[in-house]
DNA sequence: ATTTTGCTACGAAATAAATCGTATTATGTC
DNA sequence: GACATAATACGATTTATTTCGTAGCAAAAT
């Protein structure tokens, strides 16, 4: 997974993204079922939509076979990070702390999750 | 500051937020001023966005006088979270447990930070 | 072997977002 | 009052993104 300059997938990619990163693998018509559950968008809809990306390289094929196989080539946790840096800027005035903040207090954690924060966080203590 | 049905802020109309969340009030002068220091777009631009916006109803304007006056017409913190919320889908599997731990581990906090987050750790563990 | 089915390719239309140029009008200055 | 300055209005263009229709081809079914 190649992942050197910033990319910046747009919504419908970061979709068929997820798919993949879900599945490792997979057709068109895979991704394409995935979406529809939610999108009602046609199918050469997510044909071209994983050309185009094959294009940009943000997913490798194999096309030895008819119906080509399609991978993500680019990985998870570094797009989630670079997406995470767009919005810290975008909407918390470059404070990753604040987003924490805003993010914890509003999403209701359970007593176990609140467990796993706090391991991280005296993980990160300690340095 | 109305706020009922989702908005969904383009990227230029949350720069434009932030300066107006920042600064209360703004020209477009003072707004474009702001944004000419990261972006190189003319002010007709600046100009045509807000009016946008206003028409939107995601800001409010005076305009009693030649030159009018803005405001942001929507919530900072119910922004935040709902395109917080749209992340969380769109990258993270819905899990805000995942992006906070993610955002936490890569966002190499000081210890005052740290002592912040425990303080609000603590004040979710009690209930 | 003919038909049907399912796939890719790809141009083109539809939609959305950002940008700018020009006309017009108000305000202040000489 | 004439002129310069600074603002708004708004159509038009550009650029990005999403969507679809149609053609063509290969494989499977009859």
């Amino acid at each position: 997974m190649s992942n050197i300059k910033t990319l910046k997938p747009t919504e419908s990619e970061l979709e068929i993204l997820q798919v993949l990163w879900e599945k490792g693998a997979a057709t068109v018509r895979e991704v394409h079922e995935v979406l529809s559950v939610y999108k009602d968008s046609g199918y050469t809809t997510t044909l071209k939509l994983l050309q185009i990306m094959h294009e940009k390289g943000i997913v490798t094929r194999d096309d030895s076979s008819k119906t080509h196989i399609y991978k993500a080539n680019v990985d998870k946790e570094k797009t989630q990070q670079q997406m995470l840096g767009k919005m810290v800027d975008a909407l918390f005035g470059g404070s990753a702390l604040q987003l924490v903040m805003q993010a914890l207090g509003s999403s209701k954690p359970s007593n176990e999750e609140l467990e796993e924060i706090q391991k991280l966080l005296n993980n990160l203590k300690k340095k």
